[in-house]
RNA sequence: GGAUGGAUUCCCGAGUGGCCAAAGGGGACAGACUGUAAAUCUGCUGCAAAUUGCUUCGGUGGUUCGAAUCCACCUCCAUCCA
């Protein structure tokens, strides 16, 4: 099977703007492709992993894959996709975001003897000068149809601001500037991008009489429509510092049925034969499903020794016996008041509720455990001899547990 | 620059002197049912030394016994005019 035949398979693709030349290209490894990261946090998420995926699984048919770090576009913001303003970034956090972003990806791509590049729009953004931008390149672009697109549409009720306005065109100029420094003659990114995207194959046709093509990666939702890799605490990263490996396993292990299959297409490496068979799997059979996606997914971000780490705990907290590998919360002495900690201290202290209010209502509605025993009672006091050795289990619901232990 | 409308808790949105920690909905969280799923039902949703106290309704100051609510100034946003 083709590359692009699998692509297609997988589901991962939106919208081209020539099929025939985009397969023609892909499949005999002559594309060279970029793909743009907005630094607009210290960590890589689930959607850069898609597009990551796509970089390698388009890197081992044979093409060569820019990634571009947006250094230059975080200082404008990408108005795509937003209803509201995007909070403008210091200089200092970008910089930073910057270099963990290099790092992580450098796990995933394999930037060895040119195999793959990496560059940063900052180089060639920071200097430009107004003036003669917008006499090469502003006279290139059309207001009335810039207005008319997707992306601004929706920002024209809340507002739109002239800074972000402009990111179209910033993105635009990074095609262009790959196409002449490095041959790049593709570009692809998130279906949200179709129209920041569109507008780079156009100034290069008008700058330079040449064609250049762009392709979307379809987005992850789920099946309510919603984007997937969100949490209610933000997004699931990558660096296991925000996102446990634990945490990220069991963000998968917990997707609904609906989109089990769909995550396992269009985001691991699995043979698509398997996956087929996997698509007759029934009721709670899907589980096992479940289990194999948490298992690759947090295999492939933080390697497979954590992945069974995280399987091993999860499998034993939720049928019984204890986890080695569970989050851990650690008391101190300073802890304890007259020689004890109440069972709100203790939910605060391991990060399981936000404050004693919270916790207290844990408790109050009965979805408190300590050591696999409910606990009814707020005033239930513990001495600091009970965390000693192994610690205790302590849940709150179903699915939130720490081993608490004593420093 | 001018005119008008607006800013309320995680979000949407009611509230126009005390009965307001603030209706209703969404979301989140917890319980029941389950398969660590979905749907459904129930509870809950500022903080705390918890039948009470404290802090919140864009900001600052003021009127009042008492302000989310009235007044002044400021900031931000939208719409129309330029």
């Amino acid at each position: 099977m083709t590359v692009f035949d699998e692509l297609r398979e997988r589901d991962l693709l939106a919208q081209l703007t020539d099929e025939e030349e985009i397969k023609e290209l892909v499949n005999n490894g002559r594309a060279t492709f970029y793909i743009g990261f907005d630094p607009t946090a210290d960590s890589l998420h689930v959607g850069h992993f898609m597009a990551l995926c796509l970089m390698k699984r388009l890197q081992m048919a044979g093409n060569k894959p820019i990634a571009l770090i947006g250094g230059g576009t975080a200082m404008i913001g990408d108005p795509s996709g937003r209803s509201d303003m995007r909070t403008m970034m210091t200089r200092e956090t970008i910089e930073h975001n910057c270099e963990c972003f290099k790092k992580q990806m450098s796990r995933f791509i394999d930037f060895s003897e040119g195999r793959a590049l990496m560059v940063n729009n900052a180089d060639w953004l920071m200097d430009l000068n107004y003036i003669s931008f917008l006499r090469e390149i502003g006279a290139h672009f059309s207001v009335n149809r810039m207005l008319t697109a997707e992306c601004y549409k929706q920002r024209m009720e809340k507002g739109l601001s002239f800074l972000e306005f402009n990111y179209m065109i910033m993105q635009s100029y990074d095609f262009l500037q790959l196409y002449e420094k490095y041959g790049c003659n593709m570009q692809f990114g998130g279906d949200d991008q179709w129209s920041n995207m569109l507008g780079g194959t156009e100034l290069i046709r008008r700058k330079l009489g040449k064609d250049a093509y762009a392709m979307t990666i379809t987005l992850l939702l789920n099946s309510e429509g919603k984007k997937m890799g969100k949490t209610q605490k933000g997004a699931v990263w990558l660096d296991p510092n925000k996102t446990s490996p634990f945490e990220f396993y069991q963000y998968w292990r917990n997707v609904a049925d609906a989109d089990v299959l769909k995550c396992l297409r269009m985001l691991t490496f699995l043979p698509l034969e398997q996956i087929e068979e996997m698509d007759t799997w029934e009721g709670s059979r899907l589980n096992t499903a479940k289990e194999i996606l948490a298992y690759e997914l947090t295999s492939l971000v933080h390697g497979p020794e954590e992945a069974g780490k995280a399987q091993e705990s999860a499998r034993a907290l939720f049928s019984g016996g204890s986890a080695a590998e569970m989050p851990t919360a650690v008391l101190e002495e300073a802890d304890f008041v007259n020689g004890g900690i109440d069972i709100m201290g203790v939910l605060v202290k391991a990060g399981l509720t936000a404050s004693r209010s919270e916790a207290r209502r844990a408790v109050e509605q009965g979805g408190v455990t300590v050591a696999d025993e409910k606990v009814t009672d707020i005033k239930t006091v513990y001495a600091p001899e009970q965390f000693a050795g192994e610690g205790l289990i302590v849940r709150r619901g179903k699915k939130n547990f720490k081993r608490v232990v004593m420093r």
